[in-house]
DNA sequence: CTTGACCTTCCTATGATGGGAAGGTCTATC
DNA sequence: GATAGACCTTCCCATCATAGGAAGGTCAAG
């Protein structure tokens, strides 16, 4: 199967199975006579593993590991939760700092008009000379 | 006031003043006879208003949007009250993927041993073959 | 044997930030 | 005045995951 084709079966780009590759997070692809990068079954089922890593929002070096534990067959589970929750943690973390974000912004966007008038409680509190 | 002094000042790192400067978010600083980036209390309110902006998590082109309309006295709230609108339905989206990545992900870990046995249900849906 | 779809590598860009080098300036102390 | 050290300047490079595109080679079908 050619790189176009993997792309299509895996949801991986192919630009992206390249850089993949070259960053090494999955191994040199076999290669045609003529150069052409060539995948198989085996090939193709690490590449949708990368696929849902990050679409769960992984990172490469995290799916790095995570492709190491999976390809481990004495791999101890626990070591699999472990990356999982750590995940699960940094997720919240950037969600809650979000959510303070969104909750400011809803207090601020509450008191503004949001008519003709140029007075902004929004625009008063980010040009505030202090806080 | 220098740079240095400015950066600390506003919170706003010497580098990235020179950066939005750069990039046209502030105007270009007053120079010394040597060179040296001058600050003045006006200078000083634009970098806070962009460090606060920041903060809430605008990006460069919506501060650029929101600098422009402090800046006009006779700017409708309505579009300020839009721009932080339209950004708190952008964090609201992302909030929502992360969640449910968030959501995906403790269902699975708690299907999981976590011991030192191999068998992982991480693991498992990461690898389907199809899904 | 040409056309068009595919593949290759290499370079560029993104957005916001930081690191660092090479060299000029300012200030305080001797 | 000279020197040390803290500061400033510009310029280049790196991040992270992704996409776009150019120049050129390959393959399959007509």
């Amino acid at each position: 199967m050619n790189i176009g084709q993997a792309a299509a079966t895996s949801g991986v780009s192919a630009k992206m199975i390249r850089y993949y590759e070259e960053i090494g997070l999955i191994p040199p692809a076999a290669r045609t006579a003529s150069g052409y990068r060539s995948y198989g079954e085996r090939e193709i089922n690490i590449l949708r593993f990368v696929r849902r890593a990050r679409d769960l929002g992984f990172s490469v070096p995290a799916i790095r590991d995570l492709l190491a534990l999976w390809q481990d067959q004495g791999r101890a589970s626990g070591d699999v939760k472990a990356l999982a929750l750590a995940h699960v943690g940094e997720l919240t973390r950037k969600i809650a700092e979000m959510r303070e974000m969104v909750r400011t912004l809803e207090h601020l966007a509450e008191a503004c008009h949001g008519d003709d008038r140029p007075d902004c409680p929004i625009l008063e509190e980010l040009g505030r000379s202090r806080g």
